[in-house]
DNA sequence: ACCTGAACACCGTTCAAGT
DNA sequence: ACCTGAACACCGTTCAAGT
Protein backbone atom coordinates (compact mmCIF):
# COMPACT_ATOMS: atom_id res chain seq x y z
CA UNK A 1 0.00 0.00 0.00
CA UNK A 2 2.94 2.20 0.64
CA UNK A 3 4.56 1.57 -2.77
CA UNK A 4 1.22 1.56 -4.95
CA UNK A 5 -1.28 3.67 -3.20
CA UNK A 6 -4.39 2.50 -1.68
CA UNK A 7 -5.84 2.35 -5.39
CA UNK A 8 -2.68 1.13 -7.10
CA UNK A 9 -2.68 -2.27 -4.72
CA UNK A 10 -4.68 -5.04 -5.83
CA UNK A 11 -4.52 -8.59 -4.72
CA UNK A 12 -3.18 -9.95 -8.25
CA UNK A 13 -0.02 -7.54 -7.63
CA UNK A 14 0.02 -8.69 -3.58
CA UNK A 15 -0.12 -12.48 -4.96
CA UNK A 16 2.79 -11.81 -7.81
CA UNK A 17 4.95 -9.96 -5.07
CA UNK A 18 4.28 -13.40 -2.71
CA UNK A 19 4.97 -15.33 -5.45
CA UNK A 20 2.03 -16.94 -5.30
CA UNK A 21 -1.65 -17.21 -7.01
CA UNK A 22 -4.87 -14.93 -5.83
CA UNK A 23 -6.71 -18.48 -4.29
CA UNK A 24 -4.13 -18.93 -2.54
CA UNK A 25 -4.37 -15.51 -0.66
CA UNK A 26 -7.95 -16.23 0.33
CA UNK A 27 -6.22 -19.48 2.26
CA UNK A 28 -5.10 -16.47 4.45
CA UNK A 29 -7.72 -14.12 4.38
CA UNK A 30 -11.24 -13.67 3.97
CA UNK A 31 -10.67 -11.05 1.34
CA UNK A 32 -9.35 -7.37 0.78
CA UNK A 33 -11.07 -5.89 3.59
CA UNK A 34 -10.16 -8.35 6.09
CA UNK A 35 -6.33 -7.69 5.08
CA UNK A 36 -6.92 -4.06 5.26
CA UNK A 37 -8.19 -4.44 8.95
CA UNK A 38 -4.61 -6.14 9.24
CA UNK A 39 -2.72 -3.44 7.47
CA UNK A 40 -4.20 -0.71 9.76
CA UNK A 41 -3.39 -2.58 12.94
CA UNK A 42 0.14 -2.94 11.97
CA UNK A 43 0.18 0.89 11.21
CA UNK A 44 -1.16 1.61 14.67
CA UNK A 45 1.79 -0.66 16.33
CA UNK A 46 3.96 2.17 14.50
CA UNK A 47 2.84 5.09 16.96
CA UNK A 48 5.43 4.48 20.06
CA UNK A 49 3.62 5.99 23.43
CA UNK A 50 5.29 5.92 26.17
CA UNK A 51 4.13 3.20 28.85
CA UNK A 52 1.35 4.07 30.89
CA UNK A 53 1.29 5.41 34.79
CA UNK A 54 5.11 4.87 35.43
CA UNK A 55 5.25 7.62 32.78
CA UNK A 56 2.79 10.10 34.61
CA UNK A 57 5.68 11.93 37.08
CA UNK A 58 7.65 13.24 33.82
CA UNK A 59 6.03 16.58 32.45
CA UNK A 60 2.55 17.18 32.36
CA UNK A 61 -0.38 15.41 30.90
CA UNK A 62 -0.51 18.16 28.36
CA UNK A 63 3.08 16.97 27.03
CA UNK A 64 1.92 13.57 27.22
CA UNK A 65 -1.05 13.80 25.32
CA UNK A 66 1.22 16.16 22.71
CA UNK A 67 3.65 13.61 22.24
CA UNK A 68 1.16 10.47 21.56
CA UNK A 69 -0.64 13.30 19.11
CA UNK A 70 2.58 13.84 17.14
CA UNK A 71 3.39 10.34 17.55
CA UNK A 72 0.34 9.84 15.57
CA UNK A 73 0.44 12.21 13.48
CA UNK A 74 3.95 11.55 12.28
CA UNK A 75 2.87 7.79 11.34
CA UNK A 76 0.24 9.19 9.13
CA UNK A 77 2.59 11.49 7.51
CA UNK A 78 4.68 8.29 7.09
CA UNK A 79 2.35 6.47 5.34
CA UNK A 80 -0.06 9.00 3.22
CA UNK A 81 -1.38 5.86 1.26
CA UNK A 82 -2.86 4.41 4.86
CA UNK A 83 -5.16 7.56 5.35
CA UNK A 84 -7.62 6.18 3.18
CA UNK A 85 -7.86 2.68 4.81
CA UNK A 86 -7.33 4.49 8.58
CA UNK A 87 -10.79 6.74 8.20
CA UNK A 88 -12.79 3.99 6.30
CA UNK A 89 -12.62 1.30 9.73
CA UNK A 90 -12.95 2.25 13.33
CA UNK A 91 -9.86 0.26 14.47
CA UNK A 92 -10.12 -1.69 17.04
CA UNK A 93 -7.15 -4.31 17.35
CA UNK A 94 -4.83 -4.71 20.31
CA UNK A 95 -2.53 -2.07 19.00
CA UNK A 96 -5.52 0.93 18.27
CA UNK A 97 -6.87 -0.09 22.24
CA UNK A 98 -3.22 -0.42 23.51
CA UNK A 99 -3.06 3.37 22.11
CA UNK A 100 -6.53 4.22 24.05
CA UNK A 101 -5.45 2.18 27.10
CA UNK A 102 -2.29 4.06 27.78
CA UNK A 103 -3.37 7.43 26.80
CA UNK A 104 -6.40 6.75 29.46
CA UNK A 105 -4.12 5.67 31.73
CA UNK A 106 -1.75 8.52 31.63
CA UNK A 107 -4.82 11.07 32.03
CA UNK A 108 -6.40 9.14 34.98
CA UNK A 109 -2.91 9.14 36.49
CA UNK A 110 -3.35 13.31 36.05
CA UNK A 111 -6.59 13.02 38.01
CA UNK A 112 -8.68 13.12 34.86
CA UNK A 113 -12.31 11.48 35.67
CA UNK A 114 -12.59 8.16 33.54
CA UNK A 115 -15.41 10.38 31.58
CA UNK A 116 -13.35 13.29 30.71
CA UNK A 117 -10.08 11.24 29.92
CA UNK A 118 -12.66 9.23 27.28
CA UNK A 119 -13.92 12.37 26.32
CA UNK A 120 -10.38 14.15 25.48
CA UNK A 121 -8.84 11.01 24.20
CA UNK A 122 -11.34 11.09 21.60
CA UNK A 123 -11.29 14.51 20.80
CA UNK A 124 -7.47 14.84 20.52
CA UNK A 125 -7.74 11.26 18.23
CA UNK A 126 -10.43 13.07 16.34
CA UNK A 127 -8.78 16.61 15.61
CA UNK A 128 -5.87 13.97 14.81
CA UNK A 129 -7.22 12.55 11.71
CA UNK A 130 -9.59 15.22 11.02
CA UNK A 131 -6.21 17.06 10.29
CA UNK A 132 -4.38 14.24 8.26
CA UNK A 133 -7.53 14.56 6.32
CA UNK A 134 -6.91 18.21 5.43
CA UNK A 135 -2.81 18.18 4.91
CA UNK A 136 -3.18 15.18 2.88
CA UNK A 137 -0.77 14.55 0.15
CA UNK A 138 2.26 15.85 0.69
CA UNK A 139 2.00 19.63 1.38
CA UNK A 140 5.45 20.55 0.65
CA UNK A 141 5.84 24.51 0.09
CA UNK A 142 5.13 23.67 -3.46
CA UNK A 143 1.50 22.26 -2.97
CA UNK A 144 0.68 24.95 -0.29
CA UNK A 145 1.48 27.43 -2.52
CA UNK A 146 -0.77 26.21 -5.38
CA UNK A 147 -3.54 25.99 -2.85
CA UNK A 148 -3.09 29.78 -1.70
CA UNK A 149 -2.77 31.04 -5.37
CA UNK A 150 -6.04 29.19 -5.79
CA UNK A 151 -7.38 31.01 -3.12
CA UNK A 152 -5.80 34.49 -4.18
CA UNK A 153 -7.36 33.48 -7.79
CA UNK A 154 -11.00 34.41 -6.28
CA UNK A 155 -13.21 37.21 -7.13
CA UNK A 156 -12.38 39.57 -3.78
CA UNK A 157 -16.28 40.65 -4.39
CA UNK A 158 -17.55 36.91 -3.58
CA UNK A 159 -15.01 35.79 -0.87
CA UNK A 160 -13.74 38.90 0.64
CA UNK A 161 -12.18 36.90 4.27
CA UNK A 162 -10.98 33.51 2.04
CA UNK A 163 -9.28 36.12 -0.62
CA UNK A 164 -7.37 38.06 3.03
CA UNK A 165 -7.05 35.37 5.07
CA UNK A 166 -4.97 33.09 2.06
CA UNK A 167 -1.69 33.99 3.45
CA UNK A 168 -2.36 33.49 7.05
CA UNK A 169 -3.43 30.28 6.28
CA UNK A 170 -0.69 29.27 4.04
CA UNK A 171 1.90 31.14 6.17
CA UNK A 172 2.55 28.49 8.66
CA UNK A 173 3.99 25.47 7.74
CA UNK A 174 0.93 22.14 8.24
CA UNK A 175 3.55 21.14 11.17
CA UNK A 176 2.84 24.64 13.26
CA UNK A 177 -1.01 24.60 11.44
CA UNK A 178 -1.04 21.27 13.21
CA UNK A 179 0.18 21.96 16.53
CA UNK A 180 -1.94 25.80 17.11
CA UNK A 181 -5.20 23.50 16.47
CA UNK A 182 -3.56 20.86 19.07
CA UNK A 183 -2.97 23.42 21.21
CA UNK A 184 -6.33 24.54 21.25
CA UNK A 185 -7.74 21.23 21.66
CA UNK A 186 -5.73 20.54 24.52
CA UNK A 187 -6.27 24.06 25.76
CA UNK A 188 -9.95 23.00 25.93
CA UNK A 189 -9.66 19.80 27.89
CA UNK A 190 -7.87 22.23 30.30
CA UNK A 191 -10.68 24.14 30.56
CA UNK A 192 -13.02 20.71 31.03
CA UNK A 193 -10.74 19.43 33.58
CA UNK A 194 -10.66 22.53 35.92
CA UNK A 195 -14.13 22.95 35.82
CA UNK A 196 -14.63 19.78 37.32
CA UNK B 1 -25.38 7.89 -3.88
CA UNK B 2 -27.91 7.75 -1.04
CA UNK B 3 -29.94 5.30 -2.14
CA UNK B 4 -27.04 3.07 -3.49
CA UNK B 5 -24.33 3.99 -0.98
CA UNK B 6 -20.62 4.85 -2.28
CA UNK B 7 -19.92 1.35 -3.28
CA UNK B 8 -22.80 0.35 -4.77
CA UNK B 9 -23.11 3.65 -7.08
CA UNK B 10 -21.96 3.39 -10.59
CA UNK B 11 -21.93 4.94 -13.72
CA UNK B 12 -24.16 1.79 -15.50
CA UNK B 13 -26.88 2.19 -12.12
CA UNK B 14 -26.38 6.21 -13.11
CA UNK B 15 -27.24 5.83 -16.91
CA UNK B 16 -30.03 3.63 -16.33
CA UNK B 17 -32.21 5.55 -14.01
CA UNK B 18 -30.84 8.78 -16.15
CA UNK B 19 -32.30 6.74 -19.34
CA UNK B 20 -29.10 6.85 -21.39
CA UNK B 21 -25.99 4.70 -21.16
CA UNK B 22 -22.66 5.25 -19.95
CA UNK B 23 -20.58 6.71 -22.76
CA UNK B 24 -23.51 9.76 -22.79
CA UNK B 25 -22.41 10.39 -19.28
CA UNK B 26 -19.33 11.11 -20.41
CA UNK B 27 -19.99 13.84 -22.39
CA UNK B 28 -21.17 15.73 -19.79
CA UNK B 29 -18.45 14.84 -16.91
CA UNK B 30 -14.91 13.67 -17.61
CA UNK B 31 -15.49 10.95 -15.11
CA UNK B 32 -16.68 9.57 -11.98
CA UNK B 33 -14.04 11.18 -9.86
CA UNK B 34 -15.31 15.22 -11.33
CA UNK B 35 -18.87 13.66 -10.68
CA UNK B 36 -18.32 13.22 -7.33
CA UNK B 37 -16.70 16.18 -6.61
CA UNK B 38 -20.15 17.62 -7.72
CA UNK B 39 -22.17 15.55 -5.29
CA UNK B 40 -20.36 16.83 -2.18
CA UNK B 41 -20.20 20.69 -3.47
CA UNK B 42 -24.21 20.19 -3.89
CA UNK B 43 -24.14 18.56 -0.38
CA UNK B 44 -22.36 21.23 1.22
CA UNK B 45 -24.75 23.52 -0.07
CA UNK B 46 -27.02 22.20 2.41
CA UNK B 47 -25.22 23.27 5.30
CA UNK B 48 -27.46 26.42 6.39
CA UNK B 49 -25.66 29.24 7.48
CA UNK B 50 -27.11 32.39 9.02
CA UNK B 51 -25.01 35.15 6.54
CA UNK B 52 -22.27 36.83 7.83
CA UNK B 53 -21.78 40.50 10.01
CA UNK B 54 -25.29 41.36 9.81
CA UNK B 55 -25.46 38.02 12.32
CA UNK B 56 -22.72 39.06 14.68
CA UNK B 57 -25.06 41.47 17.06
CA UNK B 58 -27.01 38.22 18.28
CA UNK B 59 -25.44 35.88 20.32
CA UNK B 60 -21.89 34.99 21.20
CA UNK B 61 -19.08 33.72 18.34
CA UNK B 62 -19.50 30.42 19.81
CA UNK B 63 -23.25 30.62 19.62
CA UNK B 64 -22.34 31.00 15.97
CA UNK B 65 -19.62 28.77 15.63
CA UNK B 66 -21.56 25.94 17.20
CA UNK B 67 -24.66 26.53 14.82
CA UNK B 68 -22.23 25.85 12.01
CA UNK B 69 -20.85 22.84 13.25
CA UNK B 70 -24.29 21.54 14.34
CA UNK B 71 -25.51 22.12 10.95
CA UNK B 72 -22.42 20.82 8.97
CA UNK B 73 -22.64 17.55 11.32
CA UNK B 74 -26.37 17.46 10.41
CA UNK B 75 -25.85 17.04 7.02
CA UNK B 76 -23.40 14.72 7.03
CA UNK B 77 -25.77 12.44 9.49
CA UNK B 78 -28.67 12.80 6.91
CA UNK B 79 -26.20 11.34 4.50
CA UNK B 80 -24.20 8.83 5.87
CA UNK B 81 -23.08 7.52 2.54
CA UNK B 82 -21.51 10.63 1.51
CA UNK B 83 -19.13 10.58 4.08
CA UNK B 84 -16.06 8.79 2.06
CA UNK B 85 -16.54 11.20 -0.58
CA UNK B 86 -16.09 13.88 1.69
CA UNK B 87 -12.86 12.88 3.28
CA UNK B 88 -11.65 11.75 -0.46
CA UNK B 89 -12.05 15.45 -1.06
CA UNK B 90 -10.32 18.99 -0.53
CA UNK B 91 -13.62 20.80 -0.97
CA UNK B 92 -13.15 23.98 -2.47
CA UNK B 93 -15.99 24.61 -4.64
CA UNK B 94 -18.17 27.93 -4.17
CA UNK B 95 -20.37 26.61 -1.40
CA UNK B 96 -17.57 24.97 0.58
CA UNK B 97 -16.04 28.58 0.18
CA UNK B 98 -19.21 30.19 1.08
CA UNK B 99 -18.92 28.39 4.16
CA UNK B 100 -15.65 29.69 5.07
CA UNK B 101 -16.31 32.82 3.86
CA UNK B 102 -18.89 33.15 5.94
CA UNK B 103 -17.12 31.90 9.20
CA UNK B 104 -14.61 33.48 8.94
CA UNK B 105 -16.39 36.72 8.19
CA UNK B 106 -18.45 36.07 11.49
CA UNK B 107 -15.16 35.65 13.92
CA UNK B 108 -13.69 38.43 12.36
CA UNK B 109 -16.43 40.56 12.82
CA UNK B 110 -16.21 39.70 16.74
CA UNK B 111 -12.78 41.19 16.83
CA UNK B 112 -10.92 37.40 15.56
CA UNK B 113 -7.33 38.69 13.56
CA UNK B 114 -7.43 37.33 10.16
CA UNK B 115 -5.41 34.46 11.58
CA UNK B 116 -6.61 32.98 14.25
CA UNK B 117 -10.26 33.26 12.23
CA UNK B 118 -8.94 30.70 9.73
CA UNK B 119 -7.77 28.77 12.63
CA UNK B 120 -10.24 28.81 14.17
CA UNK B 121 -12.74 27.61 11.23
CA UNK B 122 -10.49 24.98 10.11
CA UNK B 123 -9.92 23.44 13.44
CA UNK B 124 -13.89 23.22 14.25
CA UNK B 125 -14.31 21.80 10.88
CA UNK B 126 -11.52 19.24 11.13
CA UNK B 127 -13.28 17.79 14.61
CA UNK B 128 -16.52 17.80 12.95
CA UNK B 129 -15.48 15.63 10.31
CA UNK B 130 -13.13 13.34 12.39
CA UNK B 131 -16.07 12.74 15.12
CA UNK B 132 -18.11 11.58 12.03
CA UNK B 133 -16.26 9.15 11.32
CA UNK B 134 -15.95 8.08 14.31
CA UNK B 135 -19.22 7.82 14.73
CA UNK B 136 -20.17 6.34 11.49
CA UNK B 137 -22.98 4.11 10.16
CA UNK B 138 -25.99 4.80 12.23
CA UNK B 139 -24.92 4.28 14.98
CA UNK B 140 -28.23 4.07 17.40
CA UNK B 141 -28.60 2.54 20.84
CA UNK B 142 -28.20 -1.37 19.60
CA UNK B 143 -24.95 -0.21 17.64
CA UNK B 144 -23.40 1.69 20.31
CA UNK B 145 -24.04 -1.23 22.91
CA UNK B 146 -23.07 -3.86 20.52
CA UNK B 147 -19.54 -1.56 20.99
CA UNK B 148 -20.08 -1.20 24.67
CA UNK B 149 -20.24 -4.92 24.99
CA UNK B 150 -17.17 -5.67 22.43
CA UNK B 151 -14.86 -3.47 25.04
CA UNK B 152 -16.30 -5.27 28.23
CA UNK B 153 -15.79 -8.45 26.56
CA UNK B 154 -11.58 -7.06 26.02
CA UNK B 155 -9.26 -8.65 29.29
CA UNK B 156 -9.57 -6.19 32.21
CA UNK B 157 -5.73 -7.24 32.96
CA UNK B 158 -4.50 -6.19 29.80
CA UNK B 159 -7.11 -3.18 28.69
CA UNK B 160 -8.46 -2.03 32.12
CA UNK B 161 -9.02 1.70 31.96
CA UNK B 162 -10.54 1.01 28.01
CA UNK B 163 -12.96 -1.62 30.12
CA UNK B 164 -13.62 0.46 32.71
CA UNK B 165 -14.61 3.38 30.86
CA UNK B 166 -16.90 1.59 28.05
CA UNK B 167 -19.95 2.76 30.27
CA UNK B 168 -18.57 6.11 30.45
CA UNK B 169 -18.14 6.36 26.24
CA UNK B 170 -21.58 4.20 25.55
CA UNK B 171 -23.90 6.43 28.11
CA UNK B 172 -23.42 9.70 26.17
CA UNK B 173 -25.68 9.39 22.68
CA UNK B 174 -23.62 10.60 20.22
CA UNK B 175 -24.94 13.68 19.82
CA UNK B 176 -24.04 14.86 23.45
CA UNK B 177 -20.64 13.21 22.75
CA UNK B 178 -20.53 15.55 19.68
CA UNK B 179 -21.39 18.38 21.71
CA UNK B 180 -19.06 17.66 24.57
CA UNK B 181 -16.14 17.62 22.25
CA UNK B 182 -17.19 20.57 20.23
CA UNK B 183 -17.82 22.46 23.29
CA UNK B 184 -13.83 21.62 24.16
CA UNK B 185 -12.65 22.64 21.00
CA UNK B 186 -14.57 26.10 21.28
CA UNK B 187 -13.04 26.46 24.66
CA UNK B 188 -9.61 25.92 23.10
CA UNK B 189 -10.41 28.78 20.52
CA UNK B 190 -11.42 31.31 23.03
CA UNK B 191 -8.46 30.44 25.25
CA UNK B 192 -6.21 31.46 22.11
CA UNK B 193 -8.51 34.74 21.54
CA UNK B 194 -8.32 35.56 25.35
CA UNK B 195 -4.06 35.11 24.96
CA UNK B 196 -3.64 37.85 22.07
C1' DA C 1 -3.97 -31.37 1.81
C1' DC C 2 -2.62 -27.69 -0.73
C1' DC C 3 -2.09 -24.91 -4.82
C1' DT C 4 -3.29 -22.71 -9.31
C1' DG C 5 -4.87 -21.33 -14.09
C1' DA C 6 -8.82 -19.97 -15.66
C1' DA C 7 -13.13 -18.26 -15.28
C1' DC C 8 -17.03 -15.37 -13.37
C1' DA C 9 -19.08 -11.11 -12.12
C1' DC C 10 -18.46 -6.40 -12.03
C1' DC C 11 -16.85 -1.73 -13.02
C1' DG C 12 -14.70 2.67 -15.29
C1' DT C 13 -13.90 4.12 -19.72
C1' DT C 14 -13.63 4.25 -24.83
C1' DC C 15 -14.90 3.77 -29.67
C1' DA C 16 -16.71 2.21 -34.00
C1' DA C 17 -20.99 2.28 -35.75
C1' DG C 18 -25.45 4.02 -36.01
C1' DT C 19 -29.25 7.87 -36.41
C1' DA D 1 -23.94 16.56 -34.04
C1' DC D 2 -25.27 13.36 -30.82
C1' DC D 3 -26.03 8.81 -28.97
C1' DT D 4 -25.21 3.82 -27.99
C1' DG D 5 -24.08 -1.30 -27.93
C1' DA D 6 -20.25 -3.52 -27.45
C1' DA D 7 -15.78 -3.96 -26.26
C1' DC D 8 -11.42 -3.19 -23.51
C1' DA D 9 -8.83 -3.19 -19.37
C1' DC D 10 -8.98 -4.19 -14.72
C1' DC D 11 -10.24 -6.12 -10.24
C1' DG D 12 -12.23 -9.14 -6.26
C1' DT D 13 -13.43 -13.69 -5.76
C1' DT D 14 -14.30 -18.63 -6.78
C1' DC D 15 -13.68 -23.33 -8.48
C1' DA D 16 -12.57 -27.32 -11.14
C1' DA D 17 -8.52 -29.43 -12.01
C1' DG D 18 -4.02 -30.50 -10.94
C1' DT D 19 0.10 -32.16 -7.79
Amino acid sequence: VDEEGDSGFNMRLLADRLGTSTATLYRHVTGKEELMVHVVERLLGEVQMPGGPRHSGRGTWQDAMRRMAVQYRGVLARHPNMLPLVVAQLPIGPNALALRERSIATLTGFGFSRGLAARAFTTILQYVVGSALAQRGDPGPAEAAAIGDYYRTLDPEVFPHVVSSADELTAVSPEDGFLAGLQIVLDGIDRARRRR
